[in-house]
DNA sequence: CCTATACCCAATTGAATTAGTAGGGAATTA
DNA sequence: TAATTCCCTACTAATTCAATTGGGTATAGG
């Protein structure tokens, strides 16, 4: 039961960036990768997600990079789990029914279900500004 | 991030096991797995586990097989995990500081450290007699 | 205008872990 | 003594995850 690197790395990298939300400059992907140990074009496919779900804005060229697009305090970790793609469920069976092997009633999924709610309720309710 | 077999399984075994605890009956390896769906040699090597956690207990022989050895409700699911060796955190970092990329404090590691403390609370609030 | 910078994107490969299989052994009962 | 059923280790297959490759496009500055 392990968190992905799409999670780990996507969060990361949020947290660097919100770090900057004030200055309002642009940091590299270079920069985010080295300072965080990511290597730079698996990092560059998870902020192109995070840019596609409004979290990141970007800009080319000399100067460019990426940046936050709104305040760390109105972004929460789930919003970045979601952006980056990182599943929040912890066995397949309580996302698609069909797969259970107890059709009607499965007295683990309850267990699974409840771990699952939890780990999203404290995605939702951290938000940026608390981890920086 | 999800749980492997080792806990999906291993679970699913206890509660099956659990709703013969009254009658006291030796229940076969065939007969879980069959009920269950759980190939029957990976199944034996989760059981293998349980028993030397005291979980189960077994008899060989003609009308042998797998019972559980304490009442459902003194077993909870963060027993099975533990047993079968379902690891219950999310980073590895939260295990073994010396792998976190961040030496001293990583704020992500808040957020991955609440999470599995929750799950791990759920697991061990959760008993067997809850599930059947 | 041209070049360096830096984001953009798809496809492929490599690594690691997990899941499942095979097969021989030992205890128990009828 | 034969059938049953647990016991145990080693091996293989499958899947998923992580990382690399390699080319493309927009922007800024000289
Ligand atoms: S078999 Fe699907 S959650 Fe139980
Ligand atoms: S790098 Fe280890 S938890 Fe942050």
């Amino acid at each position: 039961m392990k968190m992905t690197t799409k999670g780990r790395y996507g969060l990361r990298a949020m947290v660097e960036l919100a770090r900057y939300y004030e200055k309002e400059e642009f940091i590299s992907l270079k920069s985010i990768s080295q300072k965080q140990g990511i290597p730079e074009n698996y990092l560059e496919r998870l902020l192109a997600k995070l840019r596609k779900a409004s979290l990141v804005e970007t800009h080319r060229g000399t100067q460019g990079g990426y940046r936050i697009s709104r305040s760390p305090e109105e972004i929460n970790v789930y919003d970045i789990l979601f952006a980056v793609g990182e599943a929040i469920y912890l066995v397949e069976c309580t996302n698609n029914k069909s797969l259970c092997h107890m059709q009607d009633y499965c007295p683990s999924n309850v267990v699974w279900s409840k771990m699952a709610q939890q780990i999203e309720d404290v995605a939702k309710k951290t938000y940026l500004d608390e981890l920086i």
